[in-house]
DNA sequence: TTTTTCAGTTAGACCCGTCTAAATCCTCTC
DNA sequence: GAGAGGATTTAGACGGGTCTAACTGAAAAA
């Protein structure tokens, strides 16, 4: 049996994995957990211990295919709750982060099975990450690229938020900026900010991290998908 | 905060109370959590320095009116997560404690909020238990007596069912026999067994200890309380 | 190539919840 | 009212997850 915490420290190595290059440093581990360094060093023993990565000292840490297998499990019970708490119970889409973080490790399988049910096996969660199917193969990220990459003219069509800050999310979700929909970059101004329309004619204005944490797809290619089907 | 320990040992405390007679001893304690009685000793300090508790060495535990309080929003967040899955994920009545056990101790006061909306705040769970209000006020137990208290020929409402092994459970829903069911006593054997006579026509014979976690009312107490109102 | 710097690991400590073994208190019986 | 017997507590240990302080490796700078 895995505690709570390893769960933590696996889904974390492979949430870095994707997004810096293999291995994964110990402080770097140990600053997403918000844990000293020697605590990820001896957490990453147990972890090595149990054949759930592979270590190698004074370099890092990689997951092995047993450890990632655990992280998917975890992250599809992660997104698996936050589209049932938006969809089934009303939260309201920016909320729902911290409760699937708790319960996220406390699931039963079954639970796992019923939600995914009730909600007809969702592929993507309310922030648009897509959701590990149930037989934890390897997630194939949507094709996306960050909002804050595209110049003024162009139209895009949200297809993930990267953000986690419930009040940021709340401020976008009530602003009308949330996945699915779909927008125009009306200026990239040279402070740092990105101004978008949306289709009811009102404009955001965006900081460039948020702009960088929201990912965006040419309305045309998802067309094409479609048609592909 | 409390740890899901602490808040088991208060559920304990608080069951044992109502069902035996306080103080609570040591033993009894370590018995139903399935400790060592030392272990017990430990954590009846720890809840006694958080004046959850209060405690007379080598006499035993009662709650103090905070330690009563936490274990009542325990028990309303089981209760309501028994009937949550059941009523809208499909869980058998049969299967919900154990999940229920452990999700407890992670839900968030909002998802208590929200499933207690859901559900329209229901007064008991599928079991029959009344769930503690949100204000936490002390539960009135509905007066009823034991399946195995009634002679031949009394026409009874079973209302709970006390008891938590899953198979048992599942052979009495099966049956027939869950709350909200009306039945007839048709023998009461002098081998330790009741029979009793569903609507449907069918009997069905019950070992003693089932007999006596089967909670009923007479028909018309309720009618006259429906009357009432 | 040697030194310096800094990341990473080891050492040792603490709290939690648990255990076993040993001591101690309570109470019931004689 | 003195033991005997049983329940309770104390003592000391351990694994999990964390910390600080001290040490060690590795790699960049000189």
């Amino acid at each position: 049996m895995l505690s709570a915490k390893m769960e933590d420290y696996l889904k974390a190595i492979y949430r870095l994995e994707r997004e810096g290059d293999p291995p994964i440093a110990t402080s770097t581990l140990a600053d997403t957990l918000e844990v000293t360094p020697p605590t990820a060093t001896s957490m990453i023993e147990k972890l090595a211990d149990r054949g759930l990565v592979e270590r190698e000292k004074y370099k890092g840490v990689t997951l092995t295919p047993e450890g990632e297998t655990v992280a998917l499990e975890v992250i599809r019970h992660h997104r698996l709750l936050e589209t049932f708490l938006t969809e089934e119970l009303g939260y309201d889409w920016s909320e729902v982060h911290e409760e699937a973080e708790v319960l996220e490790h406390h699931i039963s399988e079954a639970f796992e099975r019923r939600v995914a049910a009730a909600l007809n096996d969702p592929e993507v969660d309310p922030h648009g990450d897509p959701i590990p199917s149930d037989s934890l193969d390897s997630i194939d990220d949507v094709p996306a690229s960050a909002l804050a990459d595209h110049g003024e003219g162009t139209r895009l069509l949200v297809a993930r938020v990267r953000d986690r800050d419930p009040e940021e999310l709340t401020y976008l979700d009530g602003a009308g900026i949330r996945p699915g929909v779909e927008l125009v970059v009306d200026e990239v101004a040279p402070i740092g900010m990105v101004t978008v329309r949306l289709d009811s004619g009102e404009t955001v204005a965006l900081p460039d991290h948020i702009a960088d944490a929201i990912q965006v797809r040419h309305p045309d290619e998802i067309a094409e998908e479609v048609g592909e089907v």
